[in-house]
DNA sequence: CCGAGTGTTCGATGCGTATCTTACAGTCCG
DNA sequence: CGGACTGTAAGATACGCATCGAACACTCGG
């Protein structure tokens, strides 16, 4: 009886928006952002549902990183799943484009390319 | 003799930013702001160079719209010349695509589509 | 040459938001 | 059960940035 996932979480299930009730103002601002552009990255290059929270390598303390996993949801960007006492992402890609054509491309793109 | 351009401007020239140039961080800051997002919009939907500063319709100041255009021009999305006393604009279509590719597009469909 | 029109610069202000610290609420393992 | 680990919530703080008002610079038409 290891992971049921679901259930329980922490104090409440995580809050998910569809990709297609999000405004274009909302993804881009959501998406202009270093630390949150960084967690895109990282998250595009793992499997769905392999990276826990704390998993990430960004320069800003746990509280801030729940803020910005809030906002990832909020943008319709990043689904979330309890799984023991981790919390597990997932990168919405074919939601997220067919919402925001190209969008997500760009961001992980990003500045590698030039 | 009339329209002169380039010549005087107001104090100094504008300075303008090559897309080339300009990192996926600024273009989408740039682009992620209500003002900035009508201001393009506006400015797609009419000829190059005819529209001069003050001709947009945004509920903002002098001093603050002269700010946003600055912020486009820094992120290669508008390019302005002197006319006279006015400063007119052209929306860096192509340019900007080349560079960011589907981004423009997706600020001048904007939430029209859904 | 003066006045109207246009846009930039400067200084000050207000608000949003990213951040931290601390406290708490769960889950799992020994 | 008790402790380690993970993430969220709440409160405080700090900084960026959008905004405004006023002063200035430049162009053009009478």
């Amino acid at each position: 009886m290891a992971n049921q996932a679901a259930g329980g979480g922490h104090r409440t299930a995580p809050v998910h928006t569809d990709p297609e009730d999000v405004s274009v103002q909302t993804a881009l601002s959501a998406v202009a952002d270093p630390v949150r552009m960084q967690l895109i990255r990282e998250l595009a290059g793992s499997a769905d549902w392999s990276r826990s929270c704390g998993s990430f390598d960004v320069p800003v303390g746990k509280a801030a990183l729940s803020h910005h996993f809030s906002v990832l949801r909020g943008a319709g960007l990043v689904e979330q799943r309890d799984e023991g006492p981790k919390r597990v992402n997932r990168l919405r890609r074919e939601e997220f484009e067919a919402r925001f054509p190209g969008l997500l491309d760009l961001v992980l793109r990003g500045d590698s390319t030039r």
